[in-house]
RNA sequence: CGCGGAGUGGAGCAGCAUGGUAGCUCGUCGGGCUCAUAACCCGAAGGUCGUAGGUUCAAAUCCUGCCUCCGCAACCA
């Protein structure tokens, strides 16, 4: 029996789970089921990571504690999962007390290997803020919080000497073309490693500054930074090292990620685990983003979606089906309702569901609802099996390399190849001039491509599969199995009783798709200002005198701006995307005057400039010509 | 010259590692069928494959320059 492993990444606790979170986890749970149906001893592990600074601060800010926030996030992912069918074997949490235990043993096995070294690591620190500041994070050397000059602190941390590996990684990943796929970001991986800048990682925080994470075992003064807590997961969480359980298993370990963590993953981790003398995952599988119209979904953009929200809306397998069918694999993706809805009702509705439903009904009505006893094949026949173990074949092997959408697309082929053959047999016509056995024939292929269908359906769409099933009379999940369907034919028991009718993927749900817009949108907390709160705003219409582009910022304009007062304001704005200096010259703008000075790229900003949209698709907000420079906007 | 990706009929994509009649889905137009979820089936229109060169008998595919877009990074008061 073959073994086979797969992992999402542990999702970080700072947020709730999205629709890319929902992508990952959802492949690989249909890689886990697809596996199982192959006879595949099978195991899918994913869970939380809920160490740091981040889920420190944000536990403070609301007066809880981090492993109660902690708890509080891990859960909803949990309820995401079950909301999309997603059945993992093990869910870990950094917060475990196993996985602690590992993360320890490791870091106590690669420290006496001298693979461990105690150095400095200098930076900025502002007290206040409790953290270190990049250089060009401070405003004159300021902290832009408080306002304080950080101290040049020269930090004493423990760093892990990962440039030990890395020829032996960049070897690695040259001779093993499939390590990383897809393969553009296998070059990625190589291009890293070929600059040379990479440095030891600092794998360590001083609990004078961070508290939240696992204590270093040969150092109770400091804790586990980032990445050995959350990698080690992967192995930790199927019991490192003793259970047997990770024997079975870590050598098919396949990690699916998005390209986020591509470093992370394809550097840091094969150098740790070199380190610890523990052999090297089998793959690393990177997928892209989901975008809506090509821009990242986030929610300060307003065009997050929530997950929740969508299968409410339109059910678990059509989310599951589309997330699966419309990325290609390592490519971002867009998603949007109406891509949903035309997917969806062309493919499952349409093709998928109509089949059932209409073969369904000629059973009924033709052959009392029963499975025909098939008489010969004619030539043609057997083409169109052919064609249909061809696809089933396909299907397997795209599941295998982790092309989904690929896969997919075979599975609405067979559709596609059976409702052809109705109509190119016309079994109606057959009824008609009661040519009962090839009338037979006809509608028995059909039902088997329907049987071959549904079982291959089962690690997509898991509950829909199953009902398919059930209305070809198979209502046992015993003995269902993927192994050998690419080439046996006829399974499918003569005298079977099927259902009468069946209505998989109603359209009805699926015909307005714009009118459901408003669901999928997150809906703003619609909090009001008073109109006092509204009257501190001071708005006033001015014009440019002139504009420069800042060096070295892509979006920053510096610009004069008459509003009124004696003295023309300076004035920074994100808009150089859009407009040029020339563009901005003489042009008449609303500035918002009391806004309190800020500096960015060392330049002292007093006021904002309105716009509507960002990056290169802004818009300034124009004054009527007969407004006076400082004119207030009420 | 920070790193990486992408430019293919109206829209969205595949094809490019191994050059050799440009393919899929949706949309449009015409036709067919009546078993079915206004579904299914057939046919048609529509592309100088971003651009300029190069290699070759032959380039969407290989090489070089350029343009445009996107992501990461920086930054957007």
């Amino acid at each position: 029996m073959k073994s086979f492993y797969i992992t999402t990444p542990i999702y970080y606790v700072n947020g709730k789970p999205h629709i890319g979170h929902s992508y990952t986890s959802v492949l690989a749970d249909m890689l886990t089921r697809y596996h199982a149906l192959e006879g595949d001893e099978v195991f899918f592990l994913t869970g939380t990571d809920e160490h740091g600074d981040k889920i420190a601060r944000s536990a403070e800010k609301e007066g809880t504690d981090p492993q109660t926030l902690a708890d509080r996030y891990a859960k909803e992912f949990k309820v995401l999962w079950d909301m999309l069918d997603v059945k993992y074997s093990e869910f870990i949490r950094t917060t475990d007390e196993s996985h602690k235990q590992v993360v320890q043993r490791v870091l106590q096995k690669i420290y006496d290997k001298g693979d461990i070294y105690f150095g400095e690591y200098g930076g900025y620190y502002c007290c206040g803020c409790e953290r270190f500041y990049a250089e060009n994070e401070l405003e004159d050397g300021i902290c832009p919080q408080h306002k304080t000059k950080p101290e040049y602190v020269k930090e004493k941390n423990y760093f892990f000497k990962m440039s030990r590996y890395l020829p032996w990684l960049k070897e690695y990943i040259t001779e093993h073309p499939d390590f990383i796929q897809p393969s553009h970001y296998r070059n990625e991986v190589l291009a890293l490693l070929q600059q040379e800048t990479l440095e030891d990682l600092c794998i360590s925080r001083p609990k004078s500054r961070l508290t939240w994470g696992i204590e270093l075992p040969f150092d109770t003064d400091y804790v586990c930074y980032v990445w050995f807590d959350a990698l080690l997961n992967y192995i930790s969480g199927i019991g490192y090292p003793d259970s047997p359980c990770f024997d079975t298993f870590w050598p098919h370990a396949e990690h699916i990620i998005a390209k986020d963590i591509l470093k992370p993953h394809a550097i840091f981790w094969p150098c740790m685990l070199a380190s610890a003398e523990i052999p090297l995952f089998k793959k690393l599988y990177v997928h892209g983003y989901w975008l809506s119209k090509d821009t990242k979904l986030s929610k300060s953009l307003g065009n997050a979606i929530d997950p929740a929200l969508l299968i409410n809306q339109y059910g678990v397998d059509a989310i599951r089906y589309f997330l699966l069918r419309d990325m290609s694999f390592g490519s971002d993706a867009n998603f949007s309702l109406s891509s949903l809805a035309s997917r969806i009702t062309a493919e499952l509705a349409n093709d998928i569901g109509n089949l059932f439903s209409r073969t369904l009904a000629m059973i009924a009505k033709y052959c009392d609802s029963k499975v025909p006893q098939p008489g010969q094949y004619t030539q043609h026949d057997e083409c169109i099996q052919q064609t249909i173990l061809e696809h089933i074949a396909m299907y397997k092997q795209h599941c295998r390399q982790v092309a989904p959408a690929k896969a997919l697309e075979n599975l609405v082929a067979i559709a596609s190849c059976a409702n052809k053959y109705i109509d190119a047999n016309a079994p109606w016509t057959l009824y008609k001039e009661k040519q009962e056995e090839r009338l037979a024939t006809v509608l028995y292929l059909v039902l088997e491509a329907l049987r071959k269908l549904a079982i291959a359906l089962l690690p997509v769409v898991p509950s829909t599969a199953k009902t398919m099933l059930a209305l070809l009379g198979i209502t046992s999940p015993l003995g269902i199995t993927l192994q050998e369907e690419e080439r046996i034919w006829g399974k499918l028991p003569v005298g079977t009783v099927l259902a009468p009718s069946a209505n998989l993927f109603p359209r009805e749900q699926w015909e307005k798709p714009m009118d459901l817009i408003e669901v999928a949108t997150p809906k703003e907390e619609k909090t009001y200002i008073s109109f006092e709160q509204f009257s501190l705003v001071d708005m006033r219409v001015g014009t440019v005198i002139s504009a420069t582009k800042v060096e070295n910022a892509r979006s920053l304009l510096l610009l004069h701006v008459d509003v009124g007062e004696d003295n023309p304001r300076t004035i920074l704005s994100g808009i150089a995307e859009k407009y040029t200096p020339t563009d901005m010259v003489g042009k008449r703008v609303i500035v918002v005057v009391n806004l309190q000075p800020k500096k960015i790229r060392g330049i002292e900003s007093h006021g904002m400039i309105l716009t509507v949209g960002e990056g290169n698709d802004i818009y300034l907000l124009e004054p009527s010509d007969v407004c006076m420079n400082g004119s207030r906007i009420v």
